[in-house]
This record gives structure tokens, sequence and C-alpha cells, in this order.
DNA sequence: CTGAAATTCCGATATTCCTCGAAATATCGG
DNA sequence: CCGATATTTCGAGGAATATCGGAATTTCAG
């Protein structure tokens, strides 16, 4: 993952009204969510959300697939272990790391 | 660590030149580094590097320390850590920790 | 085809962000 | 105090973001 990568995952999170949405994804689990139904629990207006989730769909946080009208949104475990990865591996180092990690 | 914090830590991060600065001060180990140092390695002007120092500092992630007319810089780990573990338990949760995790 | 439900697209607005150069401020050495 | 060095503050331009309401689109049921 390059730095680009993770600043745009971390942008897409870093922001109060998505990072709830995304918590909340990951919260309902595997069955994930319908628009409708993460509004509910996110509030604020359908068409805000959508935005939301487009970002976040975007970066791939997120993922979407169709069941007939609705829509169901999943948190995409991966692309946040990817993350949490990076942050760990290129911002957590201390100087035991700072030495050796210094090829990726 | 509330939403909002782990929001703001995260748009903090969010950002290309601002991840880059982190990691670069992460780099540094201990030791930190000077604003003019930090700036000859990630480039660009002195007072939008300033701005962003500010906006870390401000979020936790990054400490400063006056030493005569130079000021140094320092990766906050904890924070970072602190970060890392909200995303972790809040954000990573599979179905298993969906059930319990509830409380925090 | 028609009606209903779910979601996205289309503007619009207010706010915030990124970046810069220049001026201001702080600290030290003498 | 003066000069030099280091950093921040100020002011500004331009771009991007967050949010909204309503129209348009897609998909299903009958």
């Amino acid at each position: 993952m390059t730095l680009d990568d993770a600043a745009a995952r971390l942008e897409a999170l870093g922001n109060p009204t998505r990072l709830n949405i995304y918590r909340t994804l990951v919260r309902a689990g595997e069955g994930g969510l319908s628009v409708s139904a993460l509004r509910e629990r996110v509030g604020g207006a359908l068409s805000t959300l959508s935005h939301h989730l487009q970002k976040l769909v975007l970066v791939g946080l997120v993922i979407q697939e169709r069941q007939g009208t609705t829509l169901i949104c999943r948190a995409n475990y991966d692309q946040m272990h990817g993350l949490v990865d990076y942050l760990t591996k290129e911002c957590c180092a201390d100087e035991t790391d700072a030495r050796q990690g210094d090829a990726a």
C-alpha cells in the first residue's frame, strides 16, 4: 500500500459521519446493511449518506452488493486490516523498527 | 477515545503531505527533527509545514519541544497506538467482536 | 404497463482546506 | 542592543468538502 492509498483511506475515515457509518457497518457484521437501514442508525439525508458511502466504496473500505431494489453495504475488513498494518509498520515503529523497516 | 477524537486524528493523517510528515518523524526516532530539518525531507514552504505540524500537534499525534531557537518535533507513539487500538476494536471487529464489543 | 420502494444524480450553498509569500516574533551569541 | 537563525502568523486565492432537497433512475410486484 502506498502512502497516497493510506492517506486516501485515512481521509475517508477522517470524518465523524463517515467513521460512524463505517463503524456501524462493521457492527452490522457479515449481513451488512441497506442504505436506508444505515440511514435509520446514522441519521442525515439519504443523499448525504449516499455521497459518503461512495467515498468509502471508492477507497475500498466498503463493498456494495445489489439485492433487488436494495443495496447492501458491507465493511471490507481486508482493506481495514491493510490500513492498520500500514499504520503499524510505517507509523508506529519505534527506533528498533525505524532501522530495519526502512525498506518498506 | 471517542469517535470524534478518532476521526480528528484520522483526518490529520488523511492528507498525503501530513502523513508523510508524520512518517518522517516516526522514522527519525526519538531524537525527533527540527522544523527546518523536516522541511528538507518533505519539501514545500515552511509556512505550509508549520500549518500541518500544528494540526498534528493539535490532535496529539506530534509533540514539540523547544531547544533554543529550534523546535524539535517528535511523533507521539502513544497517541498513534491509541488510534490503531480504536480502529482495531471498533472497526476491525468481525461478528465475534461485534456482539461483545458493543459496550465500547 | 402502472405503482411503489430504494437509491443515486443534480444543482446549490456554506464551510473548510491547501498552499504560498511576506511580515512578525522568539531566541541566541556577542 | 544588534544581527542572525528558526518558526509562526497573516492574508489571500483557489480547490475541495459536507450537506441538503428534489428530480431521475432502477427494480420489483401485480
